[in-house]
DNA sequence: ACATCTTAGTTCAATATTGAACAAACACAA
DNA sequence: TTGTGTTTGTTCAATATTGAACTAAGATGT
């Protein structure tokens, strides 16, 4: 815990964090981040869909059926975003919304077979470009850096 | 490599990869960037700072007399984003910027006093959530994350 | 000197994203 | 039933961000 290679603070100097492990290392982490959501929009802008599309799209593949609130909760988003962009992916032919039986409130979120194609495919496509970035890695090594991250995450949550 | 545990794919339903430890393992990493942000930005809206502005201030303070060229890389943002935002950091108080004396293009960037104690009171919070967070590391794990994030961002930077 | 190419920064219109205020539907207690 | 509080989704105005076109200033080659 000591961050005072030679005793304390020169009071009023106070000591950049840069060299500290945890920043250092943190910020490598946001770089790769950046870097990767850099590539990953890139190949989407190519098939015509915006990254917070296919965060959409991927969502709904993996979980169909989804409500709007539930969908903004795992994408980081507010509600409101959500109200915009559905629309025009319905007008695009992607996505469908229909009501719930149990609830006139909620409105639940499908694919369409045209929509679930194009998320296949561009899913398929996400995942080349991950294994190019991942081959850096071991499988070990990929394994242990999931399993920090879901311990960090972990803390995020509870420490709300 | 081997994705198909048994057999080949049935062609026509491709399997998706949210089991696949690259896929999987990557998802975390990007989950706690999220969660990550959202923190920061709350801290951050304590002391009226913006994620975008203190992302500037930080580097500012860590590299004083960049261009506004330089900074953009850094930050990943276009340059006409810097273009719009500084005139207001500049009329807060918190940055200036002087002509170059070479190339009368560029105009170099530093933090103003008022800007430095407000970058170093907002990075020293930064370094107590960071802190909150990293202690369900190891100090080797933070620094085996740090290696390993290291490791793809020049793989994607290098296959660009 | 001159034409040409590149780079630094700005402007502006188009797009995206947010947050607050709102309406409708539910939940539940009196 | 009625009233109160909560949840879901929408709207709208304010903000942020982007990309393309532009200006001014270097750099380079003839």
């Amino acid at each position: 815990m000591s961050n005072l290679p030679k005793g304390p603070e020169p009071a009023g100097k106070s000591e950049l964090p840069w060299e500290r492990p945890r920043f250092k290392n943190w910020l490598a982490v946001a770089r790769v981040h950046s870097l990767w959501a850099q590539r990953l929009s890139a190949m989407l802008a190519v098939h015509g869909i915006r990254m917070s599309q296919f965060d959409i799209m991927a969502n709904l593949l993996y979980e169909p059926g989804m409500t709007q609130q539930r969908l903004a909760e795992k994408i980081f988003v507010g509600r409101s975003n959500l109200s915009m962009a559905l629309p025009d992916m319905e007008a695009t032919g992607w996505v469908r919304r229909e009501p719930d039986g149990e609830d006139r409130r909620v409105r639940r979120l499908y694919l369409t077979p045209e929509g679930e194609r194009v998320a296949r495919q561009a899913l398929a496509e996400e995942c080349k470009l991950l294994d190019e970035m991942m081959e850096a890695l071991s499988e070990e090594e990929c394994n242990l850096v999931g399993d920090m991250m879901r311990r960090l995450g972990d803390r995020l949550k509870q420490g709300a």
